[in-house]
RNA sequence: UCCGGGAUCGUUCAAUGGUAGGACCUCGGCCUUUGGUGCCGAUUAUAGGGGUUCGAAUCCUCUUCCCGGAACCA
């Protein structure tokens, strides 16, 4: 028997495979038709604090589904508490949405716009018999609410009439009472189970300014009383929210079915979690009251601001997002795994530079004095379209010092006295002698060159070493700041008795190179470009950067198969 | 202790009663004027016990472990 209303539903997104639990659960609505043939999903921030790659999860997720399902996201700002919130945030918020690349439109709306709306709701459940005022305080309140094995005890100011809880109500409206001597309680079930459906305080008294409503309020309602409802305002269809909600849940849809109201779906998932960081408001604020880094915006801050200046491209935060899933499972994901989006991402994308962290001058005896050729070096090989630039080369280089070694160790393709080693697009050197001062620093290197190794290998012998130089002449003088993880664990949380995450923070984050020496290209770059610093790893320009020196961000290390190596030995 | 969740390679996500699979990591190899990139290959997992079934990661049951919850925070 073929149903024929089965093809109602438009069913383009249905057909696709769901690849996680929360789109079977909207396939499931769009098949059943419970909000019709509608997604539409939103993002809640509280604008109490800077966005961190945990919300860019939720971001992507909730924008990522209305995309995928034809559907719309909004961004709704939950700011019922005023004396958290502020302007600043919402600002910042805004730009770190923009800039993960997405869109809300004309869609932006907050929850204070819905207090009129809440309060009638409120005088409904009051009418019903279903919220009452309480004179109990908060410490009282709490008593009253009994323990896990134990029902809690009825307030004493429960079974108030309707007109003296519409009277009192209306009172703490209107500023009679101070803060904290009464609340409006939903009357449920001060025996039930969940904590949270024990008369649950739906309105505080507040007398504190709010950054969009002034002091038209000194009541605010609170986040049980103002979420649910605000997603049935604006025709929400999936409520996401992280795993911390789900004994919410029966209280939102206790309000929604109270108030006979559009009753969204809440569906809860797991918030990221990663190795080697920690990602809560209170521990950032100590580590930038602290001084462990360099403000909000630093790059070892998991913040969406310290990514962007750390140089992270919107595109590999997206890849990262829905790369990691989405799962009740909680997890805590690999840092690597962030690491190699963004690699990934650069390494079709970055312009190629020869860049000299460390710088060790070479003189080349045999190359003639004052000549100078301009050879020609690909931007990037895995974008032919890059073209190529010009690369100056002259009898004096420098080198890092990292890739020379006076003792070379097995394998050591690198230059060592005696031993040559192919100059990246130039020619193939020998190191001849070195020059040390009196505490026996090296501090020059004399070498050879053969002229014949220009674009060609030699067929005499194999040099399998390729290192990276810049030609002291035109050499650019810049500061590089080497940035590493923030934490030299991968569980930062988990410390011995007495103490807290302050004691895995890495004393070696951050190293800065007042004088590296880059190649002339990079003379006037602009600030958040990137660049392969070929052999090294990838670098953004940092906004600390001025004309008569760039400043560089390490915004991730290429893999080192080689220091994999001596590391092991 | 009560309520609500969760448990699959080292990590993360799949497999929705029918061959446990991908990616990252790790380890080999090939290629390479980046010890980068790319390519090939390998190792490794269903928390435990019982049950249903021709067949169980999946359904039932008991146990263990982990996470969240008793803010007038969100």
């Amino acid at each position: 028997m073929v149903d024929e209303r089965e093809t109602g539903p438009d069913s383009s997104a249905l057909a696709e495979k769901p690849s996680n639990f929360i789109e079977e659960i909207i396939n499931e609505h769009l098949k059943t038709g419970r909000f019709g043939q509608n997604v539409h999903t939103r993002f809640p921030p509280e604008p109490n604090g800077y966005l961190h790659i945990g919300h860019a999860k939720s971001i992507a997720l909730n924008f990522g589904l209305a995309k995928k399902y034809g559907g719309l996201c909004n961004l709704r700002f939950d700011d019922t508490n005023p004396n958290k919130e502020e302007l600043e945030y919402v600002q910042s918020i805004e730009e770190d949405i923009k800039w993960l690349g997405y869109d809300w439109e004309d869609r932006e709306y907050f929850a204070s716009d819905y207090f009129e709306q809440l309060y009638d709701w409120a005088l409904k459940l009051i009418n019903d018999g279903l919220a009452y005022v309480c004179d109990l305080s908060s410490e009282e309140g709490r008593e009253h609410r009994g323990a896990l094995t134990e029902p809690g005890k009825h307030s004493p100011y429960r079974d108030r009439s309707i007109e003296e809880n519409l009277d009192l109500f209306k009172r703490m409206r209107d500023g009679e009472f101070p803060d904290g001597s009464r609340t409006l309680k939903a009357k449920i079930d001060m025996a039930h189970p969940n904590f949270i459906m024990r008369d649950p305080v739906i309105y505080r008294i507040l007398h504190a300014h709010h950054h969009r409503t002034g002091n038209a309020w000194c009541i605010y309602p609170m986040y049980d009383f103002t979420h649910g409802q605000s997603d049935s305002i604006e025709n929400i269809t999936q409520s996401i929210c992280t795993l911390e909600f789900e004994n919410h849940r029966p209280l939102y849809d206790w309000f929604c079915d109270k108030l006979g109201i559009h009753h969204p779906q809440q569906i809860e998932f797991a918030r990221l979690n990663l190795t080697y960081t920690v990602m809560s408001k209170r521990k950032f604020l100590t580590m930038v009251n602290e001084n462990y880094v360099n403000g909000w915006d630093d790059p070892r801050m998991p913040t969406i601001s310290g990514l962007r200046r750390g140089g992270y491209t919107p595109e590999s935060i997206r890849k990262f997002c829905e790369y990691i899933g989405v799962s009740k499972n909680n997890s805590i994901v690999d840092v690597t795994i962030l690491e190699n989006q963004v690699r990934e991402h650069l390494n079709a994308v970055a312009p190629r530079v020869l860049a000299v962290l460390n710088p060790l001058k070479i003189v080349i005896e045999n190359y003639p004095e004052g000549q100078v050729e301009e050879l020609s070096a690909i931007n990037n090989p895995e974008d032919e379209s890059a073209g190529s630039r010009i690369l100056p080369f002259s009898r004096e280089l420098y080198l890092d010092r990292n890739d020379f070694m006076e003792v070379p160790v097995k394998k050591y393709f690198r230059l060592a006295p005696g031993k040559e080693v192919r100059l990246r697009y130039a020619y193939i050197i020998k190191c001849e002698s070195m020059l040390k001062n009196e505490s026996g620093e090296i501090v020059e290197l004399r070498c050879t060159y053969d002229p014949d190794t220009l674009g060609k290998q030699p067929t005499d012998r194999r040099v399998r070493g390729v290192i990276h130089w810049v030609s002291v002449d035109t050499a650019v003088d810049a500061e590089v700041r080497l940035y590493d993880r923030l934490f030299t664990t991968e569980h930062p949380d988990k410390v011995e008795e007495g103490e807290d995450f302050r004691s895995n923070i890495n004393p070696d984050s951050l190293e800065i190179i007042e004088h590296a020496k880059v190649e002339p290209s990079l003379k006037s770059v602009k600030m958040g470009e990137r660049f392969q610093f070929e052999r090294l790893g990838y670098f953004n320009v940092d906004l600390d950067s001025r004309a008569e020196k760039p400043v560089f961000n390490r915004i991730v290390s290429l893999r080192d198969t080689w220091a994999n190596i001596v590391r092991r030995s």
